[in-house]
DNA sequence: CCTGAATCATTTGTACGGCAAACGATGTTT
DNA sequence: AAACATCGTTTGCCGTACAAATGATTCAGG
Protein backbone atom coordinates (compact mmCIF):
# COMPACT_ATOMS: atom_id res chain seq x y z
CA UNK A 1 0.00 0.00 0.00
CA UNK A 2 2.70 2.56 1.06
CA UNK A 3 5.88 2.56 -0.59
CA UNK A 4 8.02 3.07 2.07
CA UNK A 5 6.27 2.71 5.48
CA UNK A 6 7.89 4.79 8.46
CA UNK A 7 8.78 1.57 9.84
CA UNK A 8 11.22 1.23 6.69
CA UNK A 9 12.61 4.74 6.97
CA UNK A 10 13.71 3.97 10.40
CA UNK A 11 14.72 0.77 9.76
CA UNK A 12 18.09 1.09 8.55
CA UNK A 13 18.64 4.11 10.63
CA UNK A 14 20.90 3.09 13.28
CA UNK A 15 21.71 6.68 14.41
CA UNK A 16 18.09 8.09 14.37
CA UNK A 17 17.62 5.51 16.92
CA UNK A 18 20.85 5.69 18.60
CA UNK A 19 19.83 9.53 19.00
CA UNK A 20 16.55 8.61 20.43
CA UNK A 21 17.63 6.53 23.00
CA UNK A 22 20.19 8.10 24.25
CA UNK A 23 18.15 11.33 24.67
CA UNK A 24 15.31 9.65 26.63
CA UNK A 25 17.63 8.34 28.83
CA UNK A 26 19.98 11.25 29.33
CA UNK A 27 16.07 13.48 29.88
CA UNK A 28 15.30 10.97 32.60
CA UNK A 29 18.18 10.25 34.02
CA UNK A 30 19.02 13.97 34.49
CA UNK A 31 15.32 14.33 36.02
CA UNK A 32 16.24 11.47 38.52
CA UNK A 33 20.02 12.46 39.53
CA UNK A 34 19.00 16.44 39.74
CA UNK A 35 20.56 16.14 43.55
CA UNK A 36 24.13 14.58 42.09
CA UNK A 37 26.43 17.77 41.25
CA UNK A 38 26.52 16.86 37.63
CA UNK A 39 23.50 14.78 36.70
CA UNK A 40 24.28 11.53 34.48
CA UNK A 41 27.63 12.93 34.00
CA UNK A 42 28.71 12.58 37.51
CA UNK A 43 27.09 9.28 37.70
CA UNK A 44 29.08 8.07 34.81
CA UNK A 45 32.23 9.20 37.17
CA UNK A 46 31.42 7.58 39.84
CA UNK A 47 30.86 4.33 38.22
CA UNK A 48 34.16 4.66 36.33
CA UNK A 49 35.58 5.03 40.02
CA UNK A 50 34.91 1.58 41.13
CA UNK A 51 37.63 -0.11 38.78
CA UNK A 52 40.39 -2.58 40.57
CA UNK A 53 42.79 1.02 40.49
CA UNK A 54 41.46 4.53 40.71
CA UNK A 55 41.58 5.75 37.43
CA UNK A 56 43.64 9.38 36.55
CA UNK A 57 41.70 12.27 34.98
CA UNK A 58 42.42 12.00 31.90
CA UNK A 59 41.83 8.11 31.85
CA UNK A 60 38.34 9.25 32.92
CA UNK A 61 38.05 11.82 30.64
CA UNK A 62 38.91 9.80 27.62
CA UNK A 63 36.50 7.12 28.74
CA UNK A 64 33.79 9.19 29.22
CA UNK A 65 34.73 10.73 25.83
CA UNK A 66 34.56 14.57 27.84
CA UNK A 67 37.60 17.10 27.40
CA UNK A 68 39.93 17.03 30.48
CA UNK A 69 38.96 20.85 30.74
CA UNK A 70 35.57 19.75 31.82
CA UNK A 71 36.42 17.01 33.80
CA UNK A 72 38.00 19.43 36.35
CA UNK A 73 34.60 21.45 36.97
CA UNK A 74 33.49 18.07 37.01
CA UNK A 75 35.39 16.75 39.84
CA UNK A 76 35.52 20.35 41.66
CA UNK A 77 31.90 19.85 42.07
CA UNK A 78 32.07 15.92 42.97
CA UNK A 79 34.41 16.41 45.48
CA UNK A 80 32.93 19.42 47.18
CA UNK A 81 30.11 17.03 47.37
CA UNK A 82 32.29 14.52 49.35
CA UNK A 83 31.54 12.32 46.79
CA UNK A 84 35.37 11.42 45.61
CA UNK A 85 38.49 12.73 46.39
CA UNK A 86 41.64 13.67 43.96
CA UNK A 87 45.04 11.72 45.81
CA UNK A 88 48.16 12.27 43.70
CA UNK A 89 49.36 9.48 42.20
CA UNK A 90 52.65 8.64 44.14
CA UNK A 91 54.56 7.41 41.35
CA UNK A 92 53.17 10.18 39.07
CA UNK A 93 53.04 13.51 41.27
CA UNK A 94 51.51 14.77 38.04
CA UNK A 95 48.71 12.70 37.74
CA UNK A 96 45.79 12.67 40.15
CA UNK A 97 43.44 9.36 40.88
CA UNK A 98 39.95 10.02 41.47
CA UNK A 99 39.04 7.76 44.01
CA UNK A 100 35.47 7.29 45.33
CA UNK A 101 34.72 7.81 48.53
CA UNK A 102 32.33 6.18 51.61
CA UNK A 103 29.66 8.49 51.09
CA UNK A 104 29.74 8.17 47.34
CA UNK A 105 29.46 4.53 47.04
CA UNK A 106 26.05 5.28 49.28
CA UNK A 107 24.91 7.40 46.79
CA UNK A 108 25.82 5.11 43.24
CA UNK A 109 24.01 2.65 44.83
CA UNK A 110 21.16 4.57 45.22
CA UNK A 111 21.53 6.39 41.75
CA UNK A 112 22.49 2.83 40.41
CA UNK A 113 19.48 1.40 41.21
CA UNK A 114 17.12 4.47 39.95
CA UNK A 115 18.88 4.60 36.40
CA UNK A 116 18.23 1.14 36.07
CA UNK A 117 14.92 1.66 36.63
CA UNK A 118 15.12 4.09 34.22
CA UNK A 119 16.53 1.91 31.56
CA UNK A 120 13.92 -0.91 32.09
CA UNK A 121 11.54 1.55 31.36
CA UNK A 122 13.03 2.97 28.25
CA UNK A 123 13.31 -0.35 26.96
CA UNK A 124 9.71 -1.12 28.10
CA UNK A 125 8.96 -1.74 24.51
CA UNK A 126 11.11 -4.68 23.94
CA UNK A 127 10.11 -7.90 24.83
CA UNK A 128 12.15 -8.63 28.32
CA UNK A 129 14.12 -11.57 26.95
CA UNK A 130 15.29 -9.10 23.77
CA UNK A 131 16.12 -6.27 26.53
CA UNK A 132 18.66 -8.22 28.20
CA UNK A 133 20.14 -8.89 24.51
CA UNK A 134 20.11 -5.81 23.58
CA UNK A 135 21.96 -4.46 26.84
CA UNK A 136 24.51 -7.08 26.31
CA UNK A 137 25.10 -6.30 22.52
CA UNK A 138 25.07 -2.61 23.12
CA UNK A 139 27.08 -3.15 25.72
CA UNK A 140 29.96 -5.30 23.45
CA UNK A 141 29.73 -3.29 20.53
CA UNK A 142 30.47 0.14 22.48
CA UNK A 143 33.32 -1.65 24.02
CA UNK A 144 34.96 -2.84 21.12
CA UNK A 145 34.61 0.31 19.54
CA UNK A 146 35.85 2.27 22.20
CA UNK A 147 38.79 0.08 22.69
CA UNK A 148 39.16 0.04 17.93
CA UNK A 149 38.55 3.85 18.56
CA UNK A 150 41.89 5.61 16.75
CA UNK A 151 41.83 2.50 14.22
CA UNK A 152 38.89 3.16 12.39
CA UNK A 153 39.76 6.30 11.00
CA UNK A 154 41.91 5.96 8.22
CA UNK A 155 39.92 7.70 5.79
CA UNK A 156 37.14 6.26 4.50
CA UNK A 157 34.62 6.98 1.22
CA UNK A 158 33.37 11.00 1.20
CA UNK A 159 30.16 11.95 -0.13
CA UNK A 160 31.07 14.37 -3.41
CA UNK A 161 28.07 16.24 -4.54
CA UNK A 162 27.78 17.09 -8.05
CA UNK A 163 27.66 20.65 -8.13
CA UNK A 164 23.70 20.57 -9.57
CA UNK A 165 22.20 23.83 -7.58
CA UNK A 166 22.73 26.31 -10.42
CA UNK A 167 22.18 23.92 -12.96
CA UNK A 168 18.55 23.08 -11.27
CA UNK A 169 18.13 26.82 -10.78
CA UNK A 170 18.66 27.96 -14.74
CA UNK A 171 15.79 24.52 -15.47
CA UNK B 1 41.44 -12.02 39.93
CA UNK B 2 40.05 -8.26 39.94
CA UNK B 3 37.34 -7.39 42.30
CA UNK B 4 34.73 -5.78 39.22
CA UNK B 5 36.41 -5.60 35.87
CA UNK B 6 36.17 -3.03 33.30
CA UNK B 7 33.44 -4.98 31.25
CA UNK B 8 31.46 -5.19 34.60
CA UNK B 9 31.70 -1.71 35.09
CA UNK B 10 30.14 -1.37 31.68
CA UNK B 11 28.21 -3.96 31.61
CA UNK B 12 25.37 -2.09 33.36
CA UNK B 13 25.54 1.65 31.50
CA UNK B 14 23.18 1.38 28.70
CA UNK B 15 23.67 5.40 28.87
CA UNK B 16 27.04 4.79 28.87
CA UNK B 17 27.30 2.13 25.69
CA UNK B 18 24.72 4.73 23.77
CA UNK B 19 26.64 7.55 24.60
CA UNK B 20 29.68 5.70 22.70
CA UNK B 21 28.44 4.80 19.92
CA UNK B 22 26.40 7.27 19.13
CA UNK B 23 29.36 9.52 19.34
CA UNK B 24 31.39 7.60 17.38
CA UNK B 25 28.37 6.96 14.77
CA UNK B 26 28.44 11.15 14.76
CA UNK B 27 32.02 11.45 14.13
CA UNK B 28 32.19 9.28 11.51
CA UNK B 29 29.70 9.97 8.86
CA UNK B 30 30.20 13.76 10.06
CA UNK B 31 33.44 12.98 8.07
CA UNK B 32 31.87 10.96 5.54
CA UNK B 33 28.92 13.39 4.86
CA UNK B 34 31.19 17.07 5.01
CA UNK B 35 30.00 17.69 2.08
CA UNK B 36 26.14 18.09 2.91
CA UNK B 37 25.05 20.91 4.07
CA UNK B 38 24.57 19.84 8.05
CA UNK B 39 26.09 16.43 8.16
CA UNK B 40 24.00 14.06 10.00
CA UNK B 41 21.30 16.66 10.16
CA UNK B 42 20.88 16.94 6.90
CA UNK B 43 20.56 13.23 6.18
CA UNK B 44 18.95 12.80 8.84
CA UNK B 45 16.52 15.56 7.22
CA UNK B 46 16.64 13.74 3.79
CA UNK B 47 16.13 10.36 5.25
CA UNK B 48 12.51 11.56 6.94
CA UNK B 49 11.20 13.60 3.83
CA UNK B 50 11.09 9.77 1.71
CA UNK B 51 8.01 8.89 4.19
CA UNK B 52 4.62 8.58 2.15
CA UNK B 53 3.55 12.30 2.46
CA UNK B 54 5.87 14.94 2.88
CA UNK B 55 6.79 15.81 6.83
CA UNK B 56 5.68 19.64 7.89
CA UNK B 57 8.66 20.99 9.66
CA UNK B 58 7.16 20.69 13.12
CA UNK B 59 6.71 17.24 12.44
CA UNK B 60 10.17 16.75 11.66
CA UNK B 61 11.40 18.63 14.28
CA UNK B 62 9.45 16.75 16.62
CA UNK B 63 10.81 13.03 14.61
CA UNK B 64 14.64 14.30 14.84
CA UNK B 65 14.51 15.83 18.34
CA UNK B 66 15.36 19.11 17.29
CA UNK B 67 13.90 22.63 17.60
CA UNK B 68 11.99 24.35 15.64
CA UNK B 69 14.20 27.47 15.01
CA UNK B 70 17.03 24.89 14.33
CA UNK B 71 15.03 23.26 12.00
CA UNK B 72 14.72 26.63 9.61
CA UNK B 73 18.53 27.08 9.48
CA UNK B 74 18.80 23.40 8.51
CA UNK B 75 15.94 23.98 5.81
CA UNK B 76 17.61 26.91 4.69
CA UNK B 77 20.66 25.38 3.86
CA UNK B 78 19.43 22.18 2.06
CA UNK B 79 17.50 24.19 0.12
CA UNK B 80 19.79 26.36 -1.03
CA UNK B 81 21.50 23.34 -2.61
CA UNK B 82 19.04 22.04 -4.34
CA UNK B 83 18.23 19.51 -1.90
CA UNK B 84 14.87 19.50 -0.69
CA UNK B 85 11.74 22.25 -1.57
CA UNK B 86 9.40 24.25 1.01
CA UNK B 87 6.06 23.43 -0.57
CA UNK B 88 3.09 25.74 1.15
CA UNK B 89 0.45 22.96 2.02
CA UNK B 90 -2.21 23.44 0.36
CA UNK B 91 -4.75 22.39 3.07
CA UNK B 92 -3.16 24.49 5.87
CA UNK B 93 -1.06 27.54 4.53
CA UNK B 94 0.76 27.70 7.55
CA UNK B 95 2.62 24.71 7.53
CA UNK B 96 5.59 23.90 5.06
CA UNK B 97 5.83 20.46 3.38
CA UNK B 98 9.79 19.71 3.21
CA UNK B 99 9.77 17.57 -0.20
CA UNK B 100 12.49 15.86 -1.59
CA UNK B 101 14.01 16.93 -4.74
CA UNK B 102 15.31 14.75 -7.85
CA UNK B 103 18.84 16.03 -6.77
CA UNK B 104 18.25 15.52 -3.26
CA UNK B 105 17.36 11.64 -3.66
CA UNK B 106 20.65 10.93 -5.82
CA UNK B 107 22.45 12.41 -2.79
CA UNK B 108 20.45 10.55 -0.28
CA UNK B 109 21.48 7.44 -2.48
CA UNK B 110 25.34 7.83 -1.90
CA UNK B 111 25.08 9.54 1.35
CA UNK B 112 23.11 6.13 2.75
CA UNK B 113 25.60 4.11 1.03
CA UNK B 114 27.96 5.44 2.96
CA UNK B 115 26.54 5.49 6.44
CA UNK B 116 25.69 1.76 5.92
CA UNK B 117 29.20 1.42 5.68
CA UNK B 118 30.15 3.58 8.58
CA UNK B 119 27.74 1.35 10.52
CA UNK B 120 28.59 -2.07 9.64
CA UNK B 121 32.04 -0.41 11.23
CA UNK B 122 30.95 0.63 14.01
CA UNK B 123 29.33 -2.65 14.91
CA UNK B 124 32.27 -4.57 13.44
CA UNK B 125 32.85 -5.69 17.36
CA UNK B 126 29.08 -7.87 16.67
CA UNK B 127 29.30 -11.39 15.43
CA UNK B 128 27.18 -10.55 12.31
CA UNK B 129 23.95 -12.32 13.18
CA UNK B 130 23.93 -9.60 16.35
CA UNK B 131 24.71 -7.21 14.09
CA UNK B 132 21.20 -7.43 12.30
CA UNK B 133 19.62 -8.59 15.52
CA UNK B 134 20.70 -5.39 17.58
CA UNK B 135 20.13 -2.73 14.60
CA UNK B 136 16.66 -4.12 15.10
CA UNK B 137 16.37 -4.07 18.81
CA UNK B 138 17.16 -0.61 18.56
CA UNK B 139 15.17 0.45 16.15
CA UNK B 140 11.92 -1.40 17.82
CA UNK B 141 13.21 0.72 21.01
CA UNK B 142 13.52 3.80 19.52
CA UNK B 143 10.10 3.64 17.90
CA UNK B 144 8.49 2.57 20.76
CA UNK B 145 10.24 4.93 23.05
CA UNK B 146 9.22 8.23 20.38
CA UNK B 147 5.56 6.96 20.52
CA UNK B 148 5.09 7.27 24.10
CA UNK B 149 7.40 10.17 24.78
CA UNK B 150 5.42 11.95 26.78
CA UNK B 151 3.43 8.96 28.40
CA UNK B 152 6.27 7.98 30.46
CA UNK B 153 6.80 11.24 32.41
CA UNK B 154 5.13 10.68 35.70
CA UNK B 155 7.29 12.02 37.90
CA UNK B 156 9.52 9.02 38.72
CA UNK B 157 11.37 8.22 42.13
CA UNK B 158 14.47 10.87 42.61
CA UNK B 159 18.17 10.74 44.09
CA UNK B 160 18.00 11.91 47.56
CA UNK B 161 21.23 12.91 48.86
CA UNK B 162 21.90 12.79 52.94
CA UNK B 163 23.77 15.86 53.23
CA UNK B 164 26.94 14.43 54.24
CA UNK B 165 30.02 16.44 53.21
CA UNK B 166 30.13 18.97 56.45
CA UNK B 167 29.98 15.45 58.61
CA UNK B 168 32.95 14.42 56.38
CA UNK B 169 34.37 17.48 56.34
CA UNK B 170 34.68 17.78 60.57
CA UNK B 171 35.26 14.02 60.49
C1' DC C 1 73.64 16.78 37.02
C1' DC C 2 71.45 19.81 33.75
C1' DT C 3 68.58 20.88 29.82
C1' DG C 4 64.74 20.26 26.67
C1' DA C 5 60.68 17.73 25.27
C1' DA C 6 56.53 15.58 26.83
C1' DT C 7 52.51 14.80 29.92
C1' DC C 8 48.99 15.97 33.52
C1' DA C 9 45.89 19.18 35.39
C1' DT C 10 44.17 23.85 35.56
C1' DT C 11 42.87 28.22 33.73
C1' DT C 12 41.34 31.39 30.22
C1' DG C 13 39.07 32.80 26.02
C1' DT C 14 36.33 31.95 22.04
C1' DA C 15 32.70 29.91 19.15
C1' DC C 16 29.02 27.08 18.33
C1' DG C 17 24.45 25.18 19.28
C1' DG C 18 20.34 24.77 21.92
C1' DC C 19 16.58 26.86 24.18
C1' DA C 20 13.04 30.52 25.28
C1' DA C 21 10.54 34.47 23.94
C1' DA C 22 8.59 37.61 20.63
C1' DC C 23 6.59 38.29 16.12
C1' DG C 24 3.71 37.96 11.77
C1' DA C 25 0.78 34.88 9.21
C1' DT C 26 -2.76 31.61 9.01
C1' DG C 27 -6.34 28.55 10.87
C1' DT C 28 -9.91 27.37 14.39
C1' DT C 29 -13.53 28.24 17.67
C1' DT C 30 -17.32 30.71 19.61
C1' DA D 1 -16.10 39.26 13.97
C1' DA D 2 -13.04 38.36 17.86
C1' DA D 3 -10.21 35.60 20.66
C1' DC D 4 -7.21 32.02 20.77
C1' DA D 5 -4.05 28.44 18.94
C1' DT D 6 -0.57 26.87 15.64
C1' DC D 7 3.25 27.22 12.14
C1' DG D 8 7.42 29.21 10.80
C1' DT D 9 10.85 32.84 11.42
C1' DT D 10 13.70 35.87 13.95
C1' DT D 11 16.19 37.48 17.95
C1' DG D 12 18.77 37.15 22.18
C1' DC D 13 20.79 34.58 25.96
C1' DC D 14 23.20 30.94 28.10
C1' DG D 15 25.59 26.75 28.71
C1' DT D 16 28.90 23.70 26.85
C1' DA D 17 32.56 22.16 24.12
C1' DC D 18 36.91 22.96 22.13
C1' DA D 19 41.63 25.37 21.60
C1' DA D 20 45.41 27.49 23.54
C1' DA D 21 48.37 29.17 27.25
C1' DT D 22 50.26 28.16 32.00
C1' DG D 23 52.51 25.67 35.90
C1' DA D 24 54.00 21.38 37.81
C1' DT D 25 56.17 17.05 37.12
C1' DT D 26 58.40 13.34 34.58
C1' DC D 27 61.33 11.44 31.06
C1' DA D 28 65.23 11.33 27.56
C1' DG D 29 69.82 12.71 26.26
C1' DG D 30 74.12 14.78 26.71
Amino acid sequence: MSPTTPADVFDHNLGWSLAVLLRRWHEHVERALAELPHGSRGYHVLCATIGSEPPTQAGLAERLLIDRSVMTYLLDDLEAADLVRRRVDPRDRRARRVCITDHGQVVLAQARSLVDHVEERLLGGLPPQQRALFRSAASDAAIAVQRAAPDIDPCEAVLQVTGRAEEAEAG
